[in-house]
DNA sequence: CTTGACCTGTGAGTAGCTCAAAGGTTTATT
DNA sequence: AATAAACCTTTGAGCTACTCACAGGTCAAG
């Protein structure tokens, strides 16, 4: 299997195939000529790639799994010890963009009933800026 | 004002300052000794520029609302419809934020109750793909 | 024997900072 | 003064996970 199959036969985009390659976190053997060469254990490797990053991993996680596999010890440990952080991460994202997009939802609603304002040398965007001229 | 006055009186990291600059969003004057002038209307575009991206623009917006606005025109319109893509944006990233947050929760749940796998040339990790041992 | 469809490695672009390095200026202390 | 600390400047690179462009090699079909 070359590049092209691989990324074919997982639909995903073969630069992202050649991205994992380039990180190391697929080694595929090379032909005579240079060619990538995807066996079952890239096939594997790849499998366990997408599945992880699904899963939030990074692939610097991802990275680190498969070493440990590769040193011959479980990476369950470490993808239990990860898993957690990651989640952590996702979640104070997940926050901070809701916050954001209920802002922005207030915003658009409150802009439906204001005028457009033009440049007056005190701000730049009365809309934006959220400054109501009041009285 | 300097650049690491400017930067303490917005409680702003001085880098991000120098990033603005660097990108044009902010255009100090410059004193004979090279350092930059923050004065009263850069004052007035860094409170924009941090109002505009607390609503979710870019920075590509924000330098297209600024130079609208430096033409004299108003850059309401712009901003009315820049801020629905970004809302849109925001919320198609929200949706596969919590089903990311989902799936992520689901997965630490369900490996409470599954031991550590060990390498077995088959899979990787089975936990991360997913394979329970069935029968 | 040429065309077209692959393949390769490398460099750069994406967003919005953030930091580091190398060097100039100003201010405070001795 | 001299010197050191604390600023300032520009520039380049690093972060994430791709994605694309480019230059050039390989291979099968007509």
């Amino acid at each position: 299997m070359k590049a092209g199959q691989i990324a074919k036969a997982f639909e995903i985009n073969v630069n992202t195939v050649r991205h994992y390659v380039r990180m190391e976190l697929l080694r595929p053997r090379k032909d005579e000529s240079g060619y990538h060469q995807f066996g079952d254990e890239e096939c594997r490797r790849l499998r366990f790639i997408l599945s992880a990053r699904e899963l939030g991993f990074t692939l610097d996680d991802i990275a680190q799994l498969l070493s440990a596999a590769e040193d011959g010890a479980s990476p369950c440990p470490q993808a239990r010890d990860l898993i957690e952080q990651r989640l952590n991460d996702a979640r104070a994202k997940l926050a901070s963009l809701q916050a954001l997009v209920q802002r922005m939802e207030a915003t658009t609603q409150q802009w439906r009933s204001l005028p457009d304002c033009q440049p007056c040398g005190e701000h730049i965007c009365h809309l934006i800026e959220g400054v109501h001229h009041e009285a």
